[in-house]
DNA sequence: ATAGCTGCAAATGCTTTGCAAGGCC
DNA sequence: GGCCTTGCAAAGCATTTGCAGCTAT
């Protein structure tokens, strides 16, 4: 997989792809992600993680979410699908359905941010 | 207006409130805000703009937008509609189109962002 | 008069970077 | 072996905060 995006498969960016990947689905920030590192008793340098995270986005393995949050989440699932944020707890949660957007319960929506990301066209 | 929303009208307040409501739908980082108030030889901290930033878009004078920005962008059009946004200039712009989202002459749509957000409903 | 603001600088928090040491092909 | 990667610490930004002095009401 890292091979395929052409990263080489260090150590570090094996343990990141399987902490990531392992289960599908996940948002995820740096500071979680050196956390479960520990967890594993891997040592794994922060700025490695920071370092990783980019590369895999730049890689097309990760996109980031465009939450208004202090820190940059990640969200392993990289096809269309829209998110809920919950600023309170700083919680990011997949949009499951499809078609109508039905918030969790005990919660309700204060407001819809979209945003339309745009890249210039290359002239010839 | 300012009054209205809850807020002392300092000079400081009303320059910022002139240079942000002039004119309309505009998007903004403290940075420009502050550069803005330098050209017409107005002194204004950078702290205080951003002080001046955070009391405006709680008194529901500004939106922020949700862009994967370093920096925090605001929006003095509060109400509901899209953004789009361009990374490689840094520029955010309004969808003007409520229907169909059209991408300006000259760039194309790399992908679509949408977060919804929500907020804990209290208990009884 | 007095509660609230502002300015400055320092602190904070997230993220990136420089460089020497180590790992992958 | 040679080049890419890591780790650590330091640097870099954007943003917030502490506090003394100033300003609306």
């Amino acid at each position: 997989m890292l091979i395929a995006h052409g990263l080489r498969p260090t150590k570090q960016r094996r343990l990141m792809a399987r902490l990531l990947f392992f289960s599908s689905g996940r948002h995820i920030d740096a500071q979680i992600l050196h956390n479960e590192a520990y967890k594993e008793n891997e040592r794994l340098s922060l700025a490695t993680v920071y370092n990783g995270l980019r590369e895999f986005e730049q890689a097309g393995l990760l996109r980031r979410v465009a939450v208004p949050s202090e820190r940059a989440w990640f969200d392993t699932d990289t096809g269309p699908h829209r998110h809920f944020y919950i600023q309170s707890e700083n919680r990011v949660l997949d949009v499951k359905n499809d078609a109508a957007v039905t918030p969790p319960p005990g919660y309700r929506i204060t407001h819809v941010d979209t945003v339309v990301h745009l890249q210039k066209i290359e002239a010839d």
